[in-house]
Parts: structure tokens; C-alpha cells; sequence
DNA sequence: TTAAATGCAAAGTATTTGCATGCGA
DNA sequence: TCGCATGCAAATACTTTGCATTTAA
């Protein structure tokens, strides 16, 4: 079963609300990241974008990502490297993150349980939280072993 | 009871091993880095030892943060903004951190329980974890209440 | 018609690096 | 002595902004 995809319909919605345009490039980038996996940089978005449509600046990538944030249709992570990175799908934004401190690598978790703690947590403070991060950040399994080349960051601690 | 504070020695004996020398400079920093507060910019850092030793330049307490990272000594966040800020209590790097996405404000909460689940990730996934950062971000009390002045972020999203 | 959007180039900003000089071991 | 450390200026890299032009409503 396919569930239609409600999110162009609810940036296009947005878009009015605010009394914004709906322009080419903006339905074109949106499309293209709604489309996307998740941990997407700009330029990486700006780059698929490309393919289709070339006349497509990173400048507006940037400022349609900004109205996606605005619009609650994608995420910003910011993990130890220089850029960010977004995340279009709301499902993913429950998930947190291992990273790997020796070669970078992303690893993905979901527990049940902190979702709980979270709501406890946001009572006891008067928050209202929207978005939540959590990292841990450590050396993987194949990293750990020893004799074994390491791959490098690009901003290394 | 006052407990002499290690982490001075700590450092030093980082140094010898490592190789590395024991400067007036990296004295000076590590010892106003140790007494100051939780979530200090490299920035705010190097104003406050500019206040004691002027001939001390931000490159240098760039490098040396770095250093004291390496030692463990120092723990690095990025919040929202476009800067890092660094904390040098290792009691504290227990807390977390609700963060207001309208005046930018940070509290600090802590939890028993969030250790427990920690600790069960790890030993799921085959990480050693050696750093944990959880973030919730939401609007605080204050800024929920209508018609109320709020402060702007410097890199507003 | 008109205010908003785009895209280029240029600016901005936190952090890092090259290199000549200084200094600790 | 000798190699690491420092500090300045310049470089970097991501992201934002100024401004003239285009375009949606």
C-alpha cells in the first residue's frame, strides 16, 4: 500500500500561509530532498538537483532548506564535521546516533524507552519540545580492533 | 573539604607523555580554562586571559583546547549557534541540555535513568561509548507566553 | 503591477594553517 | 642545541547577504 506523500502539498501549503511563492526551483528542490535518504549535506542536494535542472543555485538550496526547517519538513544535524547535514524524513527524526570518533561513521538506533523519558522530561521543565538530538559518541566494533587502518575526519578532533 | 584539583597535574603529566612541552601559555590557559564556567567560547576564554596575560594569542588557545580534549579534560558542544563552546568539568559532562529555540537560552537537566539506557546501547551495538550529548530543543516558558519580547539567535533558523 | 525570488559575486565567521621567530628540555 | 611552540597573517570552508534582474500572484 502507497501512501500518498503529503509533504509537497504541505510545503505548498505552507508557502501561501506565509505569503511566499511557489516558484520552479523551490518545487524542484523540495521534491528532489522529499526524494532524498537521510544525512543529505547542501552541496549534495545541490548536486543531485543538477541532474534535472541546471539552473539551480546552492544559494537557493540553502534558502529553500531553511523554509523546509521553518515548514517542519526536514531536520538539520549538525555531527562532528563542518557542515550540516538534513534529514527529510519525519519518521527518521525519532532515531539518534552512534558515531564512530576513529573513522566517522554514522550508526543509527531507536529506542522505545527514551521517548518516555523524554515526555517526562519536557513536563518537569515547562518545554515544550519539538526536536531532540541525542549522540553517543565512541569507537566501533571495527575500529576498536587493533592493527587495522583507520579512515580519517575531516575536522579531526 | 576542599579537594586539590588534579586536573592541572593531569594535564602536565599529558604533556610528558605525549612529548609535548609545558609553555607559560599552556599553563596559563588550562589553569583560567579550569576555573571558569560550563559553556565557554574559545573566544570568551581568551578574553578572560587576555585580562591577566595579555601576550597570549586565540590561535593558541585553539590549539590548546584541542589538546586538553585530547587529555580528556575538555569536552566540546555545539549548540544552535555558529560556535563551539567547551567545558572543562568532567562532572558535568553528565548533564544534558534543553535548549529554547526562540531566545536561545540553556538549561541543563540531568537523569538517572538515561545512564541505564546508555549503557544497554553501547551493549547492543558493539560501541564503546566514550561521549554522550543529548539535546532537547524546544520553546521555554517564558517564550510560550504571547506577546513577549524574544531575543534573537545570531544565526536566527 | 509589484513585492517576492533568484543567482551571481562578495562578504561573513569560526577555526585552521604556513612560516618565521622564540623558547623549553 | 634542537625541535616543539607561538603568533601573526592568510587561508579555509560552509553559509549568508547585497544587489540587479526575473517572475509569480
Amino acid at each position: 500500500m502507497t501512501t500518498p506523500d503529503s509533504r509537497p502539498r504541505r510545503f505548498a501549503e505552507f508557502l501561501a500561509q506565509s505569503g511566499l511563492k511557489s516558484t520552479r526551483q523551490r518545487e524542484r528542490i523540495a521534491r528532489t530532498f522529499f526524494a532524498a535518504g537521510a544525512h543529505l549535506s547542501a552541496e549534495e542536494l545541490h548536486r543531485q538537483i543538477r541532474r534535472k535542472d541546471s539552473g539551480i543555485g546552492l544559494v537557493t538550496v540553502y534558502r529553500t532548506l531553511r523554509l523546509l526547517r521553518q515548514a517542519g519538513l526536514a531536520r538539520e544535524q549538525q555531527f562532528g564535521d563542518a557542515y550540516a547535514r538534513f534529514d527529510p524524513n519525519p519518521v527518521d527524526w525519532t532515531h539518534h546516533h552512534l558515531i564512530c570518533t576513529r573513522c566517522g561513521r554514522i550508526r543509527e538506533f531507536r529506542d522505545a524507552d527514551l521517548h518516555a523519558l523524554f515526555r517526562k522530561v519536557a513536563q518537569t521543565s515547562g518545554f515544550t519540545v519539538t526536536e531532540h538530538k541525542l549522540e553517543l559518541y565512541g569507537v566501533c566494533r571495527a575500529c576498536a580492533r587493533p592493527e587495522r587502518p583507520q579512515a580519517r575526519r575531516r575536522r579531526p578532533a
